[in-house]
DNA sequence: AACTACGAAATTGTTGACAATTTAATATTT
DNA sequence: AAATATTAAATTGTCAACAATTTCGTAGTT
């Protein structure tokens, strides 16, 4: 007797989704409760209607999303994983703290993951990746020039992702996509700045370039240094943020 | 009124375990259930008694741990971050398959990012942790020194986690010691060659002492190189490891 | 007034039962 | 006999109640 399927079907249907792709037609009532809220806890840490830092309480969003406890706490255990979330045993749950320390070190790991994908992406990448990848920063600039501002963010993080999906690497997409990236975008939705994207694409087309070209040493290069200039900016971003939140809180104290 | 503790207490106590550090006596009943099985089960999935690839039963592991599928499923769910599991909606829980290219990309991740470790903890160690890495190594040499050579294992992967730790980077900590980390034992405890150990802390010195004199660039070229030659090794037996399965199952089927 | 000790309330951890879904075994058809 | 449909068993997902632990408020002490 042969065993069924000892070898699976290596092929991308695993990778993690960072947005839920949407289905043709009818949302088919999704595989699990626990999956379907994930995705609402997340936007609403992620847009901080959850606050950065807040006590989360199992009863109360369990309630709030009419489910039992039981699908809320795995969802909370994901978004550990997620590092949205940072869990106690017998304390509980709170949304990840937004420090400055931490978005250094983040930016610091996203840096050398993506400079890896890029020189990997040099490498493997298909001509319909490619191709892919090309029609995304046509659209994203067309759009930029007609001002359309709405879904550069959305679109920077489609481009970002498609690289990381070329590398072909299962588990650097793995820590990237299923690990680093739901922090990163609560860090830059919380601490976004209109006018980068302007620079951004024209860095992004760099970087396809290099690709393109299966120079992924100057890809890796271009990639890190365009991580780090967003680092700079979201950096920024937050220490006016958090200077924003002392007073606030001071302000408070004397009343 | 202030916020009681906003920012936490930026100590290393939130660093992941690798592996239960010993109290110092009465080892006290432990925080959590799941918390107490996931150590057991993690063992029982490196060491192999619970075979790669294998179906995962949560009523039977339940069972035979004497508590219910509640926590059970917690633990397996962390198992699952930790990339020892992998599991599928309604269909449950299986033990991760050790495949030659996942083997490949893991050990390719793992190189970049303990690269990154050695840089940073170049800059950063402070002489107290310097210190503690060489007295490790020299436990390791004096004891391979004697053929001693049972603890070398354990060694290795202290040897690691101390670099991984004096980088001072949170998210690269937790991304190599609590998702990494776990996974890349199992391989090496199934895939283990006995002589090794010799070239290895040869090479670990050379690591430490680039790290003492602060030549980061220098350490993290010796790092890769390093667990490059691991990666190697590790293939190799892995390789052989899945020949002689599959010598088995043939004959099997003979029959 | 600040600090500690105690007790009540709230919150998390755990359990066993039930519902929904998948897997297997059996029967049916070509 | 192989392939497909149908039904039964096994397994996972969900729920609501209970137990264990922490947190908060109160009282007592220095």
């Amino acid at each position: 007797m042969l065993k069924q399927d000892t070898t699976f079907v290596s092929d991308d249907t695993q990778v993690p989704q960072l947005h839920k792709v949407k289905s043709t037609s009818a949302d088919k009532t999704s595989t699990t409760l626990a999956d379907q809220i994930l995705v609402q806890i997340q936007t609403s840490i992620i847009k901080g209607e959850l606050p950065a830092g807040s006590k989360i309480n199992e009863q109360a969003l369990a309630e709030k999303y009419g489910i039992s406890r039981g699908p809320t706490r795995e969802a909370l255990q994901t978004l550990e994983r997620q590092r949205l979330v940072v869990r106690a045993p017998h304390v509980g749950a709170r949304v990840a703290q937004l420090t400055v320390s931490e978005l250094n070190d983040l930016y610091q790991l996203r840096s050398v993951l993506e400079g890896m994908a890029c020189e990997l992406a040099a490498s493997r990448i298909t001509p319909e990746q490619l191709a892919k990848l090309e029609d995304l920063l046509a659209t994203q600039e067309a759009a930029l020039a007609k001002g359309d501002t709405y879904f550069q963010e959305e679109g920077d993080v489609d481009f970002h992702y498609q690289i990381i999906q070329a590398s072909g690497n299962k588990h650097l997409q793995e820590t990237l996509v299923g690990g680093l990236y739901h922090l990163l975008r609560m860090y830059r939705y919380q601490c976004t700045n209109k006018n980068r994207p302007v620079k951004a694409i024209a860095e992004h087309r760099r970087i396809v370039e290099a690709i393109a070209q299966r120079d992924g040493e100057l890809a890796s290069l271009l990639m890190r240094r365009h991580i780090e200039q967003g680092r700079k900016n979201t950096e920024l971003r937050l220490i006016e943020l958090q200077a924003n939140a002392a007073a606030k809180e001071t302000l408070a104290n004397i009343s």
